[in-house]
Order: C-alpha cells, then structure tokens, then sequence
RNA sequence: GCGCCUGUAGCUCAGUUGGAUAGAGCAACGGACUUCUAAUCCGUAGGUCGCAGGUUCAAAUCCUGCCAGGCGUACCA
C-alpha cells in the first residue's frame, strides 16, 4: 500500500521536473541540466502543505535568478489529476504547493486497513539484528540509569521489528571475573560478621544493604557451615548464590518494567567452551595478537584506535576486553547482519577498540553501532536526589517504578534524545496532569475510546467506512490531523534510520495537541449523522495511531482513565 | 595534553539530515466546563541558537579556532 504522504510528494517531484523540462523545450530555461526535485514540508502554514527549492537549486546551473525560474515551471505545470489547490512563489524563489484537502482523505482508509501494522515497513527486509541493552553487571540491582538503557534498548528494538528486521534483543551477564569475586567477598564478609566476627569491610567491596540481606539468608539456610569451610570455597559459593539472587531481582525487575529479552548470555559461558582462548590464539596466528612486556596486546591501532590494548595480562589473567571480542565476534557467527549495543555515557572510551575488535574479526565498521546513552539525573521536586554508589545509596529501577509506574517512566526516559542527559523528577513523574506528557498523549487514547464507547455501546464496535461522510472531513483541524496521520509512517522510518526513539515521542506528543484542539473545537458526535460518522472514521484513525506508537516505546493506551 | 558528548526563551528540551519569520512544554499573565472525559483548550509575553571566522543563493545544522560543562583516556570491570 502506497503511503498518502510519501505519494504526494512523489506526485509533486514528477510534475515539477516534467514542468521544466517543458520550460527547456519551449526555451524558456536555457540549460537541459536540472538538479533533482526535493519537496519538503515547511515548518509554517502559510508556506503551504509542501514546497521545494528547485527554483534557488537550479540558480548556477541555468544562469538565472531563482524566482524568474519559479515562474516559468509553474507556468509549465500539468496538474492532470487536480492535487494542487494553488501554488505561489514565495521569497527568495521557494515554489510553495497547496494541496487540495481531498488528497489527504485516504491516508484514513489506509489506516483503517493496515490497523496495528500502519506505520510499519520492509526496508529491513528480514535482516537479523541484535540490539544488546542494559547487561549489568549481576553484582546489585539496577538503578535508575539501566532503565533509561533499558527504555531505550527495547524501544530501538521494537523499531526495528516494525521495520522489518529480523530483531533480537540480548542481555550479556558480566558473571565472570573480578567483580563477582568481589561480590562473594562482600557477602562473605557480611555473613562472618553476622556470627560476631569484627570485620574492616574494604571500601572496594560492595556497600549496600542487600548485601547483607544475601548473608542472611545464607545463613538461615547454611547456618554457620561457611565459617568451617575453606575460605576460597565459601567466597565462591557466596559469589553464586549472590549473582544468581541479584540476576533473578534484575529479570523480576525487567519484567515489570516490560522489557523482554530473547537471549540472556553468559560470560563465563566463553570461557568454559574455551571460545575465549581461541579466539586469542587464532588472533595470534594471524599476528593481530603480540606479546610485549609479558602480556599480549591486541593491535587496534591498527583499525583506528589510539592505541593497542592488552587482552592477556602478564599475570595470565584475561581483561574484560578479551572476552569482549569473543563476545562479539559469537555475535556475528550467529547470522545477525547489524549489532547494536546500548552503552552508558561513561563507557564510550570502549567504541573504537570493539570497533576495531570487529572489524580485525572480518567484519564492516558499519555493520556496528554503539548508542551511548547519557546519564540520568534524579531529582525530586526540583532538588536532586543524593545517591552515593560508594555508600550503597542510590535509587532503584524497582523504587522508581513502584512509585511513578512504569508507563511515566518509559516515557520520560524516551522524551529526550539519548545523547542528552535527562533530569527524572519523580514528583513530576507521577503527577497525574498535563505537565505529565505521558498522560497527556494516553488521555487522548481513553478519550477517544469513551467517544466510541458512546457512539456504539462498545468500544471495540466496527468504525464503518463511508466515502461521503469522509468527503465532509475539511475543517481546518480535520485536515491538520490527516496530514499528521499521513506522515507517522515516515516518523517511524528516521525513527529506525537514526535509532532515534524520540522522535516517535514527539511525533504522539504532537499528535496529542492536535487532537485536543480538534476536540475542543467541534463535536465528533454531532446531530447529522454523515458528518459524525466521518469524523468517528477520523477519531478512530487517531486512536490508531496513538496505540501503535505508544506500543513502539512499550507505553500501553489504556481505554479508561 | 588527547578524544567523545553537550551548549537554542527564565527552566526542561525539539528542530524534518543545508531552507523561508528558529519551535513546543513548564513557569508568568488573561480567558473557556447546562454539550462526546477540564488529566483538556484558546490567547499574551518571552531569543545575539556559547563566541569568532569560513564554505554558498541559503547555516542552529557543514569546516576551523577559541570558551564553558560532563565523561573518558588502566596489564579495572
């Protein structure tokens, strides 16, 4: 199905050229060279519906001013099938069209059609991609950062799917190494002072208070039986048990914040198929890996990177990176064209060596891509929240989302570009009124269900289609709202293009504040029957498309509120 | 020092990949509920797009150099 937008613009690109190549023919332009017909959308009313700037493009190549050039293609315009209303030249030479309302008429018909699949596309054409998000490290609970990740992650994800990727969310367990050696050293400790024992407790242990509750339940479980163990065997066994508690919250976590993940994946699990050693050993046959000052280095500088980075310590300990290029390297070797990993701002000193990890593995730079996510500053009522990591303190997912739930907090997280840093207000947050622009967009969606509700007895009664009654569709907010309609398809589009999720938030918000007005401006119900029915035909196209975006950022449409 | 991100209205942020007079929301002020949900709407006011050059018909957008803030720059994870 051809999109209304999309065809417009198309419609517009053909008669322009084909106008001024009748303006070469009859001598009117004197050069045969014309640049290519670009119709954009002006951001002012009084602009018209679409414009272009062929005129002041093609200047230099016809040797003429723009204007003069305006004139003699709109002279030359056959507008065969009536799209345009009028066209004007206006300032320095831009060809403004205004379209006839009747052409924006079908996008409704459309949306009516294509239901929870309007605004989707192919372009991915079934590609396999892997969006990896959040993968905190299982040594405590996510906090209010991983959620703005985890928003973003899976909404990028749900993007993608509805563009026609094939789309695999993934989340990697960090379960290996020292930090969760550290892990079971903390609880360890905690538990030996749980029997009395006085403990300096290492400020490169982990400070909070579920640390402690892990020890407890240690110990009610195990009594005092670590206490008579080799202190090694107990720390491992700590360092389990706390990792698999910690995974199990962060998944319960996830969950009620909607997000799920197709694979989680397991660092360790690298290393106990030998994946690791391999992949060092084959980087070595081929002389990417080199040995210097007892360790073994890894040449990114090779592909771009500042300098080369050790992989294999002189101590035989592998870095965090090693496992990484396992990691990534497993990833392709599973078929996934495009890897995207979500990382926090802080880790963006790590995108060139995988980058170059990547592509030292055989694979395209830009089959790649980090998105880096900025941090998140907590505030309430306007004062921020003191949250100290090294004292444990500090606000978690769970917390936020018990308290302003999850759908205001998935929407604040995508109200921003990702690469901004975002100040969550929990007072605002769970504010139910218009400074809330989560309930604003919602408020739209229950409205117009209660309206149906009303027009039928049910709000899942058929909205039937009727071309007179869509004919009568011409007040100026009725036409604003089918243009806006028209164009969430191509919202969707640079939504995924630019791995972008916001905007799709700020298309609903848009979307929002056009229904209201229209709302309150006339009756959807009115007392001729023909006209109510076009505009429930409208109403419901708007409710439509509430639902499927907000299903793209995992914000529910709720039918009551 | 080097690298990345950010700098737009009093505040929080958009800005259609280079377009016309730079837009929303909040806060301020003034209005609108006997009518489909007032969690709403309408109006007023608010600007040297960090600064300085450059590229061109056209720059918030691209290039260069400064200024300010954040982050990074480990044989840490």
């Amino acid at each position: 199905m051809e999109r209304v937008a999309a065809m417009i613009k198309e419609r517009l690109k053909t008669l322009v050229a084909e106008a001024a190549g009748r303006a070469h023919d009859s001598g009117e332009l004197p050069s045969s060279q014309m640049p290519p017909v670009s119709i954009e959308e002006p951001k002012a009313d009084a602009h018209g519906d679409l414009s272009t700037n062929f005129a002041l493009v093609a200047a230099s190549l016809q040797k003429m001013p723009p204007r003069k050039i305006a004139e003699r293609v709109i002279e030359n315009l056959r507008d065969s099938d009536q799209l345009v209303e009028k066209t004007e030249i206006a300032g320095p030479g831009f060809i403004n069209f205004f379209v006839k309302p009747k052409a924006w008429h079908p996008v409704l018909h459309q949306i009516h059609q294509a239901g929870d699949r309007y605004g989707a596309a192919n372009f991915g054409r079934g590609r396999k991609v892997q969006v990896e998000f959040v993968s905190a490290n299982p040594t405590g609970p996510l906090h209010v950062g991983h959620g703005r990740g985890a928003a973003v992650g899976d909404s990028v994800g749900n993007i993608l799917a509805f563009c026609g990727f094939d789309v695999e969310k993934e989340y990697y367990i960090n379960d290996s190494g020292r930090q969760i050696r550290t892990l079971g050293r903390s609880v360890f400790l905690r538990y030996t002072e749980v029997f009395g024992r006085k403990v300096d407790f290492p400020a490169e242990c982990y400070q909070g208070e579920y640390i402690r509750e892990l020890a407890l339940r240690i110990k009610s479980e195990q009594g005092d039986q670590l206490l008579h163990q080799p202190e090694e065997d107990a720390i491992g066994y700590c360092a389990r048990l706390a990792a698999g508690e910690i995974l199990v919250g962060i998944r319960n976590d996830l969950r009620r914040f909607g997000v799920a993940f197709d694979v989680w994946f397991s660092e360790q699990s690298l290393y106990d198929t030998g994946t690791v050693d391999n992949v060092i050993k084959d980087f070595q046959r081929r002389g990417s890996v080199y040995e210097r000052d007892g360790a073994l280095w890894f040449g990114t500088s090779a592909f771009g990177d500042e300098k080369d980075r050790v992989v294999v310590r002189n101590n035989g300990l592998t870095t965090y990176f090693a496992s990484d290029i396992a990691y990534h390297q497993d990833k392709y070797a599973r078929g996934f064209d495009r890897v995207i990993d979500v990382w926090g701002a802080d880790h963006h000193g790590y995108i060139e060596r995988v980058t170059a990890a990547v592509e030292a593995s055989g694979y395209r730079r830009d089959q790649f891509h980090v998105i880096l996510v900025q941090l998140v500053n907590l505030l309430r009522g306007g004062e921020p929240v003191a949250m100290s990591t090294r004292a444990g303190e500090f606000v978690t997912l769970r917390d936020v989302v018990e308290e302003v739930g999850t759908d205001a907090a998935r929407f604040i997280f995508l109200s921003r570009h990702y690469g901004s840093p975002l100040d969550f207000d929990l007072e605002l947050a769970k504010q139910k009124s218009n400074d809330n622009p989560v309930y604003y967009v919602q408020y739209v969606h229950a409205r117009i269900c209660s309206i149906i509700r009303k027009a039928s007895g049910s709000a899942a009664a058929e909205v039937l289609y009727d071309e007179a009654a869509v004919a009568r569709l011409i007040e100026t907010e009725e036409i604003q709202l089918l243009k806006t309609l028209s164009r969430f398809p191509e919202t969707v589009q640079s939504s995924a293009e630019n791995l972008e999720p916001h905007r799709i938030t700020f298309y609903l918000m848009n979307l929002a504040s056009e229904f209201h007005a229209y709302y309150n401006k006339h009756r959807v119900l009115a007392d001729d029957p023909v006209l109510s029915c076009g505009r429930l035909y409208l109403v419901e196209a708007v409710r439509r498309v509430i639902e499927n975006g907000l299903n793209l950022l995992g914000v529910s449409a709720p039918e009551k509120m």
